[in-house]
DNA sequence: TCTTTTTCTTAACTTAAGTCAATGCATTTG
DNA sequence: CAAATGCATTGACTTAAGTTAAGAAAAAGA
């Protein structure tokens, strides 16, 4: 189980023996019942999260309706922008599964920064890749109609469509799940 | 002008007056002509920018057609994702006016990073303000009609609606120049 | 198991963006 | 200065997404 989180990290950069001993060591493991709020738009955010099993969705909320931003499935990590900061959050946070995670801290994380600054590197590099991942989503929003959104995302993360709600789905391609609903019979029937 | 780099810096950590000197000392300032190139998809990225005037543009190329990412403007830090990795750049960097700017190099930032580790921190934080506008500028896509992005652009950042060509701005918000023509018309008559 | 709630689908209608084509205007270039 | 190029606008038409409403199917709860 902490194997994971060290290989997910290493991908990224060299983890020490003692890193690693230091990580396993400081990360606690907790489950949550789906359904579960992890953070609420406007909550100050404690807490950041590894998974090991389950999904995690972030959304706004904007004229009573909720827009999925990304969904988190195992082997991801979930850092809330206002995580460690004191400014509330802009969104919620949710498992949309029975979800067992890694629980990180601001404290945990500092304390880790001290002792090893080499992570400061990774966060860095880790961040970086994750700005790349972003402009690309950007761009390929604006490029695509919601149809080929839909393909694409068939293509690239076709364990979302099976464990997600459609209507969840829609609100991650931007569209109303009638739009959804048409999209999918419409390429049925090509 | 060199003062302009390091107030936009101290934004986000304080800065030194060693460092400050060292920062100024490391940086050399160019002039771009209207129209220049600053980076070709496929090419690899040896340069970040920090404007001190002008105004440049990035965009992907798909189906022949530009997709602009972002536009740069007085005061604004460009890195490409690409910057200092081995991997080629999968979009375009464009001068798209005459631009005064502050030139960084991968081995200047790596020498930086030697001399004074906090800028470690200062890029991570930076980098982390990043992803949050990312996000919201996401959202904000997947929750607006192309009406209400153009009409937050116009409120956040009208100077660019003064100064961008129209088809630019309209590739800006994923559609098409026809259709920003026709909003603009809708907008004016109500 | 039966009920309730959530999720998905379908239909009819409205609205706006995409497409194609033409035109006018402005800027650049020879 | 004339020609060419690039840019913005407009119109007619097509296409698909939003809206509203209803009903079916599936999942969760009592």
């Amino acid at each position: 189980m902490d194997n994971e989180i060290i290989e997910y990290l290493s991908r990224y950069v060299p983890i020490s023996k003692e890193m690693e001993k230091a990580l396993i060591e400081s990360t606690f493991i907790k489950t949550y019942k789906k359904g579960t709020i992890l953070l609420e738009e406007g909550q100050l955010s404690n807490e950041c999260y590894f998974i090991f099993k389950g999904c995690i969705r972030s959304y706004y909320v904007k004229n009573e309706e909720e827009k999925t931003i990304e969904f988190y499935t195992e082997e991801e990590a979930v850092t809330p922008s206002a995580f460690g900061k004191n400014t509330p959050s802009e969104y919620y946070v949710e498992c949309i599964e029975e979800t067992l995670a890694g629980v990180g801290t601001p404290g945990q994380e500092a304390e880790m920064f001290v002792k090893f600054p080499q992570l400061e590197s990774l966060i860095r590099a880790f961040g970086e890749a994750v700005i790349a991942k972003q402009q690309d989503t950007i761009a390929e929003f604006k490029m695509s109609s919601p149809e080929e959104r839909y393909l694409q995302l068939v293509k690239n993360r076709s364990d979302l469509i099976q464990r997600v709600p459609q209507h969840q789905i829609a609100s991650y391609l931007g569209i109303k799940p009638e739009s959804l609903s048409r999209i999918r019979k419409r390429l049925i029937k090509s």
